[in-house]
RNA sequence: GCGAGAGUGGCGGAAUUGGUAGACGCACUGGACUUAGGAUCCAGCUCUGGCGACAGAGUGGGAGUUCAAGUCUCCCCUCUCGCACCA
């Protein structure tokens, strides 16, 4: 929860979007989150100001982006539940079955909205290297989701005596160093060849059946790695270009169609999918890439060679290093217009159609005579009609609404042209409202050029890993666009990034109920623990992000009524550094919550005689004994709760800092005769206030307030600290023998190493190690150790 | 399969450039104060042996570099995360 102690998942939708992303579910769940906690705010105002503004400007740069071919439409494979009639994402299938209401989920050809970041792809992989301030988790993700190929596509001739087409096959490969060893053909599924090439052959039939088959069969990651490869001869064959041989084509489910061409030329000799489909359907494997320690035999062989070698079976190429023939059948290849040097990715264009009431609607009209066509520019924003039944089952309510859809075509006035009712992915809007941020009601355009330059790009941005790859690529790829039309003049919008952590938590199972709340379960007499509803007994198991729908969540309010949301915050920063996950446990808050008691009633117990005392804030050495120590720690914790925070969010190692500090002040407790004592006291006292204050800012603006202050702590300036405040009266030298610690002693701080060097000479308790050994060397390191070679 | 990250006490976690491993906190143990303590204060708390002084071992395992390795190099193991029939 954040700084009003609003529950987590309604801070997130406070920090996380801009108002044009809410829907009217989530703003409803605000208002009355805030109304609880009775903080007013005019949501209307907001609603009615940004929101239209929000959608005229996104949609305006969707228009530029259709002008300039970055936003398009193009028939794609999508998951369909037929009885929902929606759309799904790969995450709301099941076991290929619709999360909603169970039926199956088929593959359908839907025409969509995408935008061209494939574009882009080089750059953002490029990029990708050249950020500093991001985690190497998150640049490596990116760059493994482009996932740049280098190779080569080849065209492979149909061979088709009767209807005589001159017609290829274009596949791609990163292997033509193999194509002599290519000894069959594998088309996707879905690729257009397959029903055109098997009409009229004897396999027809079969292979219309197939591909209906493989429709419906899930693509969802979990189920992939469970699939057979399989596949079906279309009746139809091609011509190896650099064998001559004839090869036949298939259609198999391990061809995709999303990557690529869509078409594999398969080398079963030297690929380990195309090796076990070649076994299973009884295709030849030609070996063309020979090792150097044993032979290899294609009817033999019982895996697929991938390593390096000499090229065999592959005419001219016979004897080269295989690695060489990569290079020399590209050249050939290109210089016989068989094929050519290309790179694909593994990045797909952005699809931003999505079939919601929520999202900008996508600025197009439909006409039956003049086809797509933009909606004028004075026509924007096209805002969501407030009118819609959004009830109906996961559907959009849009196509129905005729108020909405049914309109007039801005080219040929034709009254019966529709509009587009697809709106656009939410992660649009989440492209780029940082920069709307910097001025969010300006309206001569889309962005302030002026804001824009003096705040962008954002120094340092913070938010999960599950953002690592779309939010932050697809901001990336945006930030891009905007560029090229002038608007930004950065091409990286996030300078520094940190992904925080998820709170875990243990789960809890009872074979009954399935998973309980932390308050469903209970101890047992036998000390077994039970469900409070079944008594059964409970399993506990692994630690797990918190989620409603394993329970093994925290209701906060529990927290905050107990300790207040300060304790609860002081917790959750000082348990783990912020980019690690952080498990829940019940008893580091007790701790928390005791430290601040402990602050309390320091400050309290001091108060009179530090209350009107101006604080110590001169040299060190004018000061002696306890209340010398503590005015060094202090200036120290200064040092290190800065250092903590400011370079590296670390707030664990910082409020231990702070915490030392506190220990120290009940140790110095004693000299709180001395005369230095109220003022040096109330330097420490103000010190950990102030630096505690971005961490528990309730509890030390009251201390602060207590102390005499006028003025609210968060206007204080930061403490700095003095470096001759830090020098300690004398060194702490370690001796090691043969690097191992066997004494330590005090020293002077100005002593030379060699003065060093002779008292750890002559340090008794070293020397006993060394007895009649002989001392080969002796090491000093500047004032930290000494360490005696026998 | 590919890629990335991480393995430190009973637990969460500390440890600038290689230089006292275990800061700080939790839990636990003992003591003080107290009618009481689930409050507070003080102390102990890596493991093994020993009453103790002390000794030995110790940062997933194994080698190596170095006067000196949690930290650097190589190999292996385990776990987490991401991608995944990517041609």
């Amino acid at each position: 929860w954040d700084a009003f102690g609003m529950p987590a998942e309604n801070a997130a939708i406070a920090h996380d979007s801009h108002p044009a992303t809410w829907t009217s579910q989530n703003i409803d769940n605000m208002r009355t989150q805030l109304k609880r906690i009775g903080f007013s705010y005019d949501w209307d105002r907001e609603l009615a100001t940004c929101k239209p503004d929000y959608y005229r400007w996104e949609q305006w740069l969707f228009l530029k982006m259709y002008e300039k071919g970055l936003a398009y439409r193009k028939e794609s494979f999508v998951n369909w539940c037929e009885p929902c009639q929606t759309v799904l994402a790969n995450e709301q299938v099941e076991a290929g079955m619709c999360w909603r209401c169970g039926k199956p989920v088929r593959q359908k050809n839907l025409s969509q909205w995408f935008f061209k970041i494939t574009d882009y792809a080089e750059d953002l992989l490029v990029y990708s290297d050249k950020l500093p301030g991001w985690p190497d988790k998150v640049t490596t993700m990116q760059k493994n989701w482009i996932g740049k190929s280098i190779g080569a596509e080849i065209e492979f001739l149909i061979d088709d005596p009767v209807k005589d087409r001159q017609q290829t096959i274009s596949v791609f490969t990163t292997r033509q160093d193999t194509v002599f060893g290519a000894t069959f053909m594998c088309l996707a599924p879905e690729h257009p060849l397959v029903l055109t090439l098997s009409k009229g052959t004897p396999e027809e039939a079969s292979v219309q059946a197939f591909v209906e088959r493989m429709s419906m069969q899930d693509r969802s990651a979990k189920t992939v790695e469970n699939f057979e490869k399989e596949g079906i001869f279309i009746g139809v064959y091609c011509i190896n270009p650099l064998s001559g041989g004839k090869i036949p084509i298939f259609t198999a489910n391990f061809a995709l169609m999303e990557y690529g061409t869509g078409a594999v030329m398969c080398v079963p000799a030297h690929d380990q999918r195309d090796f076990d489909f070649a076994r299973k359907y009884g295709l030849d494997i030609t070996v063309v890439v020979a090792p150097d320690d044993h032979d290899l035999d294609g009817t033999t062989m019982t895996e697929a060679y991938t390593g390096q070698g000499n090229m065999v079976n592959s005419g001219n190429f016979n004897g080269m290093d295989n690695t060489r023939a990569q290079e020399d059948i590209a050249s050939y290849l290109e210089a016989n217009h068989i094929g050519k040097r290309t790179v694909s990715y593994r990045l797909r264009d952005w699809g931003i159609s999505r079939q919601r009431y929520w999202g900008a609607p996508i600025p197009m009209i439909h006409c039956k005579t003049c086809g797509i066509v933009p909606v004028a520019e004075a026509d924007l924003p096209i805002v969501l009609p407030e009118d819609a039944n959004l009830l109906a089952g996961g559907q959009s309510p849009l196509p129905e609404l005729d108020t909405f859809a049914h309109t007039k075509c801005p080219k040929c006035g034709d009254p019966e042209a529709r509009r587009e009712t697809d709106t656009m992915d939410t992660f649009v809007e989440s492209s780029w409202y940082f920069e709307r941020y910097c001025s969010p009601h300006y309206n001569e355009g889309m962005i302030d050029k002026e804001a824009v330059d003096y705040w962008m790009p954002v120094d340092q941005y913070i938010g999960g890993v599950e953002h690592a790859i779309l939010h932050l690529l697809y901001s990336r790829f945006y930030t891009r666009v905007l560029k090229d039309m002038g608007l930004v003049k950065y091409k990286e919008p996030f300078t520094c990034l940190l992904t925080q952590g998820m709170v875990c938590k243990e789960t809890a199972v009872c074979p009954e109920h399935g998973f309980l709340l932390p308050e469903e379960v209970a101890q047992g007499n036998n000390g077994q623990n039970a469900c409070t509803k079944c008594e059964s007994p409970v399993t506990i198991g692994r630690v797990e992000k918190m989620s409603k729908s394993k329970k093994n969540v925290i209701d906060p309010n529990i927290l905050l009524n107990e300790y207040g949301a300060d304790t609860t915050r002081l917790f959750c920063l000082f348990a783990a550094p912020p980019e690690r996950d952080l498990e829940w446990s019940e008893q580091g808050v007790e701790g928390g919550f005791r430290f601040l008691n402990r602050v309390w009633r320091f400050a309290a117990k001091h108060m009179a005689i530090i209350k009107d005392a101006p604080p110590y804030t001169g040299r060190l050495d004018h000061l002696s004994g306890d209340v010398k120590d503590l005015y060094r720690k202090t200036h120290e914790t200064i040092q290190r709760v800065t250092r903590d925070i400011e370079n590296r969010f670390h707030f664990n190692t910082a409020i231990s800092a702070v915490m030392e500090l506190v220990n120290v002040l009940y140790g110095a407790d004693k000299a709180s005769s001395a005369p230095e004592w109220p003022g040096v006291a109330r330097f420490a006292i103000e010190s950990a206030v102030v630096l505690l204050a971005p961490i528990v800012p309730h509890f030390s603006e009251e201390i602060w307030a207590e102390m005499g202050h006028a003025e609210s702590v968060l206007l204080a300036s930061w403490p700095g600290y003095r470096d001759d405040a830090l020098v300690e009266d004398d060194l702490l030298i370690v001796i090691q023998i043969n690097g191992k610690v066997r004494s330590r002693f005090n020293v002077a701080v100005d002593a030379s190493d060699e003065a060093i060097k002779q008292k750890a000479l002559s340090d008794e308790r070293a020397l006993k190690f060394v007895k009649d050994k002989r001392i080969k060397k002796v090491i000093v390191v500047k004032k930290k150790l000494v360490n005696i070679v026998v």
